[in-house]
DNA sequence: TATTTAGCCTATGGATTTAATAGACTATTA
DNA sequence: TAATAGTCTATTAAATCCATAGGCTAAATA
C-alpha cells in the first residue's frame, strides 16, 4: 500500500503538471486544494526538489513548479523518492539493489525469482507512465464522466 | 517491501510444498532449516492455518503440513494474508476494496487509473503462480546453476 | 490414566516508521 | 528594509514490525 507521503506526492506532481508554465505554486494554495497538511507537504515537495523532479522560488511571487516537462517526468520516479525502491525485496531492485539479508543462493530463490517478474511488470506500468499521460486519461475520464451523468439526466 | 513475516511466510511454504506428503513437519525443525525465529514463525503458521492454506496436528508425531496440494496454493493467496491486499491503494482493490479517505471522485482520480492497471499486473503474477511452479523453476535453476560450475571448472 | 509432545494463546517490549505540528531561520523581492 | 515564502531542526503521537517469554491445551503413547 502506497504511504499517504505517497499519495500526497503524487496528487501535489499531477496539481503543478496540470499548472505547467503558469509560474510557481505556493504550497499553501496547494495544500488548501488538496486538503494536505500544510507542514507535511513542505517536506514532501522538499524532497521531490532534492532529487530534481521539481524547483522552486523563494520570496514573494515564489512557490513549487515542475522542473521539467510533465511529458518527462513518471511516476516511477516520483515514487522511488517517496517510497522507495518498487522492487518487493532488496536483490531485485534495479535502482537499489541489495543483497537479501541470509538469502542464501540468489539464482535458486523461489521467492526471488517470482518478485523479479513482478518488479518488472510494475516498472513497466509506472516508468512508462508520464505525468501528462496521466492528464491525458484523468480528462478522458472526466469526458467518460460527464457523458454517464447526461444518460442519466 | 516486503516484509520480514511474508518472507518468512514464503519460505516456510515452499519447504512444506517441497516436503507435500511426509507428513506433518514440527515448526521447530522448520524454523532452524530456514533460520526463521522459532517463535515468529508459530504466529506466522498460524495465521496460514486459520485462512486455510495450512493444516496441523498436535501432540506427538505433530506438526504442519499443507492444506491442499501446492498446485492449487498461490503465492497471491498466501500474500494476502500475511502483507494483506496487493493493491497499492484500497479503492483498487478486488479482494478487500475501501474508498481512500478523502478522494473526490474516483473515476477521475489520476492516482487510482495507474495504480488499477499495477495492482491488475501484480494479480497476473502473484494469482497465477503456484508453490508447485515455484518448485519446478527452483529445480530449473539449480539445473542452470549446475551448468554453470561445471563450465566453469 | 499419566506423561510427554508440540501446537496454541496472551502479553510484553524495543525499534522503526508514519503522520503531523511547531518554530526559528534564510533567501528573495518589492 | 519589510514582507513573503521556502528551508531547516525538533518534537511527538500513533502505528507497525520484529522478536521473545511463558503458560495453556489438545493429542498421542505408554
Amino acid at each position: 500500500m502506497l504511504s499517504k507521503k505517497t499519495k500526497y506526492g503524487l496528487k501535489a506532481l499531477i496539481y503543478l503538471a496540470r499548472r505547467y508554465d503558469q509560474g510557481p505554486i505556493l504550497i499553501a494554495d496547494l495544500a488548501q486544494e488538496e486538503n494536505i497538511p500544510k507542514k507535511f507537504l513542505e517536506a514532501i515537495l522538499l524532497a521531490l526538489k532534492n532529487n530534481g523532479i521539481l524547483q522552486s522560488k523563494k520570496g514573494k511571487g515564489g512557490g513549487y513548479y515542475l522542473a521539467r516537462s510533465p511529458k518527462l517526468i513518471t511516476f516511477g520516479q516520483a515514487i522511488r523518492i517517496m517510497e522507495g525502491p518498487l522492487a518487493p525485496v532488496p536483490c531485485v531492485s534495479e535502482t537499489s539493489y541489495a543483497k537479501c539479508t541470509e538469502c542464501g543462493s540468489e539464482e535458486t530463490c523461489g521467492i526471488r525469482i517470482v518478485m523479479k517478474d513482478v518488479r518488472e511488470a510494475m516498472a513497466k506500468i509506472l516508468d512508462g507512465t508520464t505525468l501528462a499521460d496521466v492528464l491525458e486519461e484523468i480528462d478522458k475520464a472526466e469526458e467518460t464522466q460527464k457523458g454517464v451523468l447526461n444518460f442519466c439526466i
